[in-house]
Parts: C-alpha cells; structure tokens; sequence
RNA sequence: GCCGGGGUAGCUCAGUGGUAGAGCGCGGCCCUGAAAAGGCCGGCGUGGACAGUCCGAUUCUGUCCCCCGGCA
C-alpha cells in the first residue's frame, strides 16, 4: 500500500512560509496545519503574524486560533491534536501541509514524545524556590544522584530543564533518562510519506532586515492596541511567552521609549530566528530551500520539486 | 580664540607603568509537557597621530588632529 503524504513547511520567521503555504496547497490539494507555538492563540493576529482571511478563506487552516491567551499549552498537547487532524484530512483525500517555526512542535509530531508525566505546579514551585535559595548548581548536584546522565547534559544553569528532571523523577519514581531512551511512541515519520522542507535566507542580512521591516510593520498594524487589549485579562505562561509582549509592555508601563521598544523586539526577533535555524539545521532529512527574493512563484517552484 | 571633559572591540564604556576587559551587537551551539521559552561557548583590538621620559607606555609629559560642554 502506497503510504499518504505529510508535507513540513518549516523555517525561521519572516521567510514567508504563510504565503508559500497556501500556494503550495492550492497545489497539491492540501490543507494546513498550524504548526507554530503562539499562531494557535487567538487575538494575538498581529503578535503572531497570523494568516490573513484572505489565506484562511483560500484554503482550509486547522489549529490556528483555537486557545484563548488565558489558557496554557503544550507540545504534548498540540502532538495530540496534529495528529487527529492528519487522519482527518487524509480521509478526506487531502494533504496535510504543517506551517510553522516551532521546531519542537515539528519533532513531536514526527518522532512523538517519550511519555512523561504533567506539569506538577506546586512540585514545580517548590523546586524553584529551592533554586532560588540554594542556587540552580546546589539542584543540579542533587540530580546527579539521582539521575546522572541528565545531570550530564543539562548545564547547571538550565534551571528549567533542571526542574523538569526532577520533577519527572518526583511524580513517576523513573528518571528522565530512562524514560527518554525508553521507546517513543506515535512518531509519524515511518508512517506516512513525510517531506519536510526549510526555508531560509542565503544571505543573513536580508534575513534581518526583512525582520526589522516587519516589526516596523506591525506598529504600524496596531500592535500596541492589540497587546494593551490581551493585558486586560490574565495571560497564561505559554500565551505571555509571545515575542513582543514583554517589549510593548514595556512601551505602555513608560519603561522604554518607542524607539527603544522596536529594537528591542527587532533585537529578540533577529535572536529568535537564529535559534531557529541552528534548531532545523539538526534535522538531517529537512530540505533546505534557500531563498534571496520573495518571488513566491520561484520558491513555489523549488518546494514542490523536494516533495 | 580661551577654559573644562574626552578620544580604548561594530556600539556604550571600565581599567592598568609590564602590550587590555564588561555589557550590548554579532557568530556558533544545545534543546521532549513554558519552546516566539530556557541554556552554553566565542574578544589581537594599528588603545586618535607623532615625539619624549623610562628597562618597559594604552597608562606619565609635550605637540598636533578630532569630538562634546561652557565662555567669548
């Protein structure tokens, strides 16, 4: 039996992959995923830069909007729910076109997620504020008896990873380790036919300034308006993560000028992308497509040929 | 023109008579239930120019050039 198709349209922000996208489903009868870790917020349009109406009315869009900025996520959660949309849409004789820069989402749907226990708040609390008093190296050493090897590759300073492993070994009684290298169930990689492609500037300053434009941009969209707007109600600690709350809040509170405020989140947007693209670069079946210009057509081209 | 302050890493600056550092930028990397998050690593730079003192000057002295503030 012919295995179905799962296309990845990866890349770092501002590459363009909201409008390649759509033209490459209208192609090949696809529909699209979210696959990005604040697009399934809603009323964090301009934030998130999230797909237009236009696109949306185009083509069909799953797991876009589909959490309120009070509520947390997770990739756990988010796998979930990828998945149930790829039976879906193959069983309507579609595509299933993932779009997003949230690399890990991109993973757990393609290699799953080792199980691992939730999040334990008040565990997680309690290790904090140990960290806190004693020091994250004080934790850390407390880790290595307890489970070496990810004593070993977490750095005493990644306080939150340092937690995370305690508090998998505090809620199950088996250490991280062992549940990491213990199978992980419901990758999707061996399953269907899976392409994964990665757009990315050749040259890294046309990267940036296409970033800077952006931000210039979305100021000009009404980005303030739309962020005082989500401060009325009590962002949860995924949706607050957003690149660019932090920075315009700052405006609003008369901490930074607007000046200050833009490059602020040009700065942290510019680093973000870096992150991204050291993250897709691992992944040795991504296909890269480089691109120079925004000549969607071209970089149409390129997609669909690597699939 | 005079008085004062200053010219050190791409930027802002610190420091020292024995050839220099910190933040930011920038580059590279790690990553499994917060991932647009979190973490790690990376600094030879004509120390404005020239001359002098000294065993030795970025650090002291002199001259010049440039910048900033004040007075004219």
């Amino acid at each position: 039996m012919k295995k179905a198709k799962v296309i990845f349209l990866v890349g770092p922000t501002g590459a363009g992959k909201t409008a390649v996208s759509v033209k490459l489903a209208k192609k090949i009868k696809g529909e699209i995923i979210c696959c990005d870790s604040m697009q399934i917020y809603k009323g964090m349009d301009i934030l998130t830069a999230q797909p237009s109406k236009k696109e949306k009315a185009a083509i069909r869009h799953h797991l876009f909007c589909i959490r309120k900025p009070s509520e947390p996520f997770s990739v756990a959660e988010y796998r979930k729910l990828a998945l149930k949309k790829i039976d879906v849409i193959h069983r309507n004789g579609r595509v299933p076109v993932f779009t997003g820069g949230t690399g890990l989402y991109a993973q757990a749907v393609l290699d799953g997620l080792f199980s691992s226990p939730v999040e334990d708040l008040v565990l997680r609390k309690k290790l904090y504020a140990y960290a806190k008093k004693y020091g994250s190296r004080r934790l850390h050493e407390r880790l290595k008896k307890i489970d070496p090897a990810a004593s070993r590759k977490i750095h005493p300073n990644d306080i939150r990873r340092v937690v995370r492993a305690f508090e998998v070994y505090k809620t199950t009684g088996s250490t991280i380790s062992d549940l990491k290298s213990a199978a992980t169930s419901g990758g999707v990689r061996a399953k269907y036919k899976c392409r994964i492609v990665c757009l990315f500037y050749k040259n890294r300053q046309a990267q940036y300034k296409k970033i800077n434009d952006r931000v210039e941009e979305m100021f000009e969209s009404g980005l303030v308006d739309e962020v005082k707007r989500l401060l009325k109600v009590k962002l949860s600690k995924t949706a607050s993560c957003a690149l660019g709350i932090k920075q315009v809040k700052g405006l609003i509170n008369g901490v930074y000028s607007l000046h200050d405020t833009k490059e602020l989140l040009k700065r942290d947007t510019r680093r973000y992308a870096k992150r991204q693209i050291s993250w897709f670069k691992r992944d040795k079946a991504i296909k890269p497509v480089a691109i120079d210009s925004q000549n969607i057509k071209k970089i149409l081209d390129s997609v669909l040929a690597l699939i």
